[in-house]
DNA sequence: GTCTATACATCGATAGAC
DNA sequence: GTCTATCGATGTATAGAC
């Protein structure tokens, strides 16, 4: 019984310096890259020892896709949040507009999000599997949640729903990508209505 | 007479070597990024010693600079000889068909310039110069080519030629992107000619 | 200008005490 | 399970000979 609090006790406080080591090293992997952070940084980030970190992720490595896969799991949860189930009686020109005007503010906002895809992208050579994994729970989803909508919306008329919202979500990355990771917009800048309005005509303009 | 031809040889010899650095450096910071680059490594490729590089290059982050910059130059041609005088008699759903798979093809093709891309958006957040660079040698002559020639034409009769331009690469940069750099053609397959048939019939279908 | 040799810091990872 | 202390390798950068 004793014994079983103990137990119980101490795996508490493991767990929680895990999270402290998950919390610290997604910090620093998040602003530094996987190459240019260092396993003592992240033990003085998490208040633990480096020799912790190891017996918890066993190398720099383990950590890392930990890290990751939490950050996936984590957008995960936002992605299936944002499957609000769009009313097929409203306008559709609308409800495009809507998704991707928020889209477009909620990622100019969220510098860490941007991080994210940075070192997403960034490592995709060197850790082929993360990339996948990210591909699998977030950008899948994401194309398919859109196709169904395409597909039931029976005003729409697409002849290829899939291929639709490839063109429609492209677009919004590739903006994101130039005008805020890339800090293009001082360069090139443009609005994001612009960029919506011409976007939701294209795909509705075969309405009805 | 002897001294400045002495001094000429002497700096022919000194650049050859300064070409070989860049050489290595663009092999090795393309292939591991700029942190798990090693400047011993650069040097063994470039058949140098490190002090040479040093003495060419100031530190690891000026010859990171100076081997981006190449690579901005070297593709700056590219996009430049790509600008091939469209003829405006043309079918534009057929010239916009063109582009789009040579687009997709070449890049499909063309390993090392995805490595470059990996690296210029992985290291957009510690270089934001370099990005700002690509973006301004390579993403706004690309867009401004394709939106003269979106003006021109007067079949297309785009309300926003611009916007619309964006809507093309963005559609073909972010497929490119989903399935080959983050390794999704396995997870999402989908044929190059799907995307672009749809692309190209949402931009034309006003014509005429 | 280019080399060899080396200074000095920091890296990932582990041994051993508690 | 967690710590301190440390190992060996490797990193950037430079001094000094030629």
């Amino acid at each position: 019984m004793t014994q079983i609090k103990t137990k119980n006790s101490e795996r508490s406080k493991s767990e929680a310096k895990a999270e402290a080591i998950l919390r610290a090293g997604m910090q620093e992997f998040l602003k530094h890259g996987y190459a240019a952070t260092s396993m003592d940084k992240i033990a003085k980030a998490a208040r633990v020892s480096k020799a912790t970190i190891y017996s918890h992720f066993g190398d720099k490595e383990g950590l890392f896709n930990a890290v990751i896969q939490d950050l996936v799991k984590d957008k995960f949860q936002t992605v299936i949040g944002l499957q609000t189930p769009q009313s097929l009686a409203k306008d559709p020109k609308i409800v495009l507009s809507e998704i991707a005007s928020r889209m477009l503010d909620n990622t100019q906002r969220d510098r860490t999000f941007q991080d994210f895809i940075r070192i997403i992208i960034g490592e995709s050579g060197r850790f082929p599997e993360i990339a996948q994994a990210y591909v699998r729970n977030l950008s899948k989803p994401g194309i398919e949640t859109l196709t169904q909508y395409f597909k039931a919306h029976p005003k729409l008329k697409l002849e290829d729903p899939e291929a639709t919202v490839r063109v429609m979500i492209g677009t919004l990355v590739y903006f994101l990508m130039l005008q805020e990771m890339l800090h293009g917009k001082d360069i090139l800048p443009f609005e994001n209505e612009r960029l919506v309005n011409t976007l939701t005509d294209l795909i509705t303009q075969h309405q009805q």
